[in-house]
DNA sequence: CATCAGGGCCCTG
DNA sequence: CAGGGCCCTGAT
């Protein structure tokens, strides 16, 4: 496998609008890391591959302070010189991706009032709901996460990685970019169903070439609201109700996409919220839509982080035996 | 050894 | 709108 270095670097600084939380914002513990890795934290620095429409950077973002301001300073990587209408657009794209602008306000009034886990939101203060990926690329992983075990999820990833995708260097650290949707179109499905993703290889092989053909414009439901996006969303094969909400609320940052709770989801829920066994869904969805109204996902994106971020440092009984790794 | 459900979705009746 | 089938894996 070639390896990509990418030995031209940029910086320049972002002001993320305050409060902000660094570590809760570039690092989401409840996402199951994949041997070949695609991002790496450690407190208070964060790199990842980053892909803006077909061109492949590395991006390195590490927390900074200046004049008693918190700031973020991003490097950015590319194995060619950067045209300078081209810093501006990947600026705006991190700023997007990682939701840097957005003002949270509202959402700290109304969780001030919880009784029960505004230490959890006060805790996490001015975390984001971020995606690193592009639409293609968090439908891929989503895809693979469908009716799957983690560990097996994490194979599925790996193996089409290794196959596919893109192996960069810069900082002195390696990482590994997903593939481009056209790069797929000469790769027939039986090779996909080798990298033993099952039925899954139909639907990438046909996403990807629904997307290689520009059927869907990821940059244009950004501008649409919730409704519009989740129903071309669905109309992709192979994106059902769950693959659906993840993409809304991660790629698109809707807050208000609490809907649908897949069965592992419910359990662990009950959990948390009631700590019971389980709570049917409807009685949990009724009762995060009542507490948080149009912040039901944002707020328990928040309780769920928690959870997980605990979870790092000690071992959380319950919490093991629901995840089956 | 066999059986089975899993971090859904599509399709059929 | 309910339910069967889908790939592969590890748990039982």
């Amino acid at each position: 496998m070639k390896k990509y270095l990418l030995n031209q670097k940029i910086d320049f600084f972002i002001s993320p609008t305050a409060p902000f939380h660094f570590d809760g914002t570039f690092h989401k513990p409840s996402h199951f890391p994949n041997n070949l890795k695609l991002e790496d934290w450690e407190p208070g620095t964060y790199w990842q591959s980053l892909r803006v429409e077909k061109k492949l950077y590395g991006l390195k973002i590490e927390n900074a302070e200046i004049a008693a301001k918190q700031k973020i300073k991003v490097s950015l990587y590319s194995n060619k010189e950067f045209a300078k209408d081209e810093i501006e657009k990947l600026k705006d794209e991190i700023i997007w991706r990682f939701e840097l602008h957005v003002d949270l306000k509202a959402f700290n009034n109304l969780v001030k009032k919880d009784k029960r886990f505004s230490p959890i939101f006060k805790k996490w203060i001015g975390m984001r709901d971020t995606s690193e990926y592009t639409l293609y690329e968090l439908l891929i992983i989503a895809i693979v996460l469908q009716n799957a075990t983690v560990r097996r999820s994490q194979q599925m990833l790996d193996s089409l990685l290794a196959h596919f995708g893109r192996k960069i260097e810069f900082d002195g650290k390696e990482f590994w970019a997903i593939w481009l949707p056209e790069e797929l179109e000469n790769v027939s499905e039986q090779e996909l169903r080798d990298m033993k993703i099952g039925y899954r290889a139909k639907f990438i092989k046909r996403l990807s070439h629904e997307f290689a053909e520009g059927k869907i414009d990821e940059y244009a439901l950004r501008r649409l609201e919730q409704e519009t996006v989740k129903k071309e969303l669905v109309k992709l094969y192979g994106v059902g109700p769950e693959t659906a909400r993840i993409l809304l609320f991660e790629v698109y940052h809707h807050y208000d996409v609490f809907d649908h709770i897949a069965p592992w989801q419910q359990t662990i829920y009950s959990r948390l919220f009631y700590n019971k066994q389980l709570v049917p869904v409807d009685k949990i969805r009724d009762d995060i839509k009542k507490q948080y109204g149009n912040y039901s996902m944002l707020a328990v994106h928040y309780i769920w982080e928690d959870i997980f971020w605990r979870r790092k440092y000690e071992k959380i009984d319950w919490l093991e035996k629901e995840i089956r790794l």
